[in-house]
DNA sequence: GCGACCATTCGGTACCGGCCGAACAGTGTC
DNA sequence: GACACTGTTCGGCCGGTACCGAATGGTCGC
């Protein structure tokens, strides 16, 4: 027993540290950074971030490919993009009075709309949520599941393959808690998959290099056709 | 973007000492300790444990309650008890081979069923979760949640009152990954409120002075009746 | 009031860990 | 093969912090 309180902390101190934290959070956008991308991006010589990179995977939140003479890494697992998403959502909604205007539009486009490691959140992902709820596909009155008729929907409505819907190690509709809306969206492996195929089907795109998504044209028009939902920017 | 990087290392840094840790760990039992108890348990000083239980506070993972010249505290939210388990739940699941007939018989007990902050857990837990998804009143094919089924059952066969079970801010049903049994068990407020139903009708006893609990004679019977479950001790 | 007891505050010490720069190794390019 | 570039290793510096012991402040029981 008392060997698990040496284990949890080794686990939380992986993410205690500053550099650590701010790596996790930009890995959040489920890509591959490369060491020196995430170096330059948390201002600390190169080094310093080869030392981070290591403790991280060593401590099973990052997973590595190398490749020439890059070195890729990104989050190990869907499980750990929830654990960092759950430990964000736990901070202080303080009110973040962040100065210029490029730090102000790149938070506006944020909250409207982004991924969350490898499903919709921000307005969008809530929106979406909300309109399926509302349309007996999800039942978040006794919790958060996949109603059979929502199952219907994502195969015929959406054409997601079945066997991608199959319930298996992770979760197949889970809630997960925005840090911006304070609500929740719909996440694990029904949420993944719906995401993907909005971007397949050229339904939601980047805006920039970040985290930010918005809808298409085709999206807003597919969004009113499927779920009734309107004025989505 | 940048500032919830240090906010987010913050917080895992409260969890990042091991004494810290292990004092969270022994508030998952759900009870107030005091300063004292904890010092002892932890094998620090006084005044160190106070330290502790101070940036604990301070960073809202703990509330305090003093009364005369005791100082209890307990975990601030059945959120912070998830958080703690979440975490717990991703380390590696080693063979611990803990030495010793007191350790083993505990950390049998403790497999055998305990309480998880407020809710069952062990193979207690899971074997009611599971009993409860066979008899169609709990859904974990498209994610986690009670059925209209399971509501009723709730209110009619447990006696549980309506208005315990409206969805507020925490979730009504919710999975909770048990680190010894490595499968989900339920948790949330429908979790809570049949766990202290269990203790209420005396279907449930502790085991020694933990975390541990096993079912009395009537509620072997009472799982019997309800759920169809036998051979549980 | 006096003595137990719980908790807190305050120095002081020791150690861990993050950071950098410089040197070095591996890889791709011209 | 020379060069540029990415990533790694190593030594050294530095700040933060976990810890303790002794002294102090409250609170309860006699």
């Amino acid at each position: 027993m008392m060997k698990s309180a040496s284990d949890l902390a080794s686990l939380a101190a992986l993410l205690a540290d500053e550099t650590r934290a701010a790596i996790c959070l930009a890995l959040l956008d489920g890509r591959s950074w490369t060491a020196g991308e995430l170096a330059a991006h948390t201002r600390v010589a190169r080094s310093t971030a080869t030392e981070h990179l290591h403790r991280l995977v060593e401590g099973g939140l990052l997973v590595e490919r190398r490749q020439g003479r890059h070195r890729y890494v990104q989050l190990a697992d869907p499980s750990v993009a929830h654990l960092i998403e759950d430990l964000s959502a736990r901070i202080e909604p303080r009110q973040d009075s962040v100065h210029g205007l490029r730090a102000v539009t790149a938070n506006a486009a944020l909250r409207r709309g982004r991924t969350c490691y490898d499903h919709l959140a921000g307005r969008l992902g809530v929106a979406v949520t909300d309109a399926m709820t509302e349309a007996g596909l999800l039942d978040q009155s006794g919790g958060f599941a996949l109603t059979q008729a929502g199952l219907g929907w994502l195969t015929d409505a959406l054409r997601l393959e079945p066997e991608d819907l199959r319930p298996g190690k992770r979760p197949l509709a889970r809630g997960c808690l925005d840090w911006t809306e304070r609500r929740q969206h719909l996440a694990g492996t029904a949420g993944a998959k719906l995401c993907q195929k909005f971007f397949d089907n050229g339904w939601v795109a980047r805006v920039g290099s970040g985290r930010a998504v918005r809808p298409t044209p085709a999206g807003q028009a597919a969004l009113r056709d499927l779920l009734g939902l309107s004025g989505i920017d």
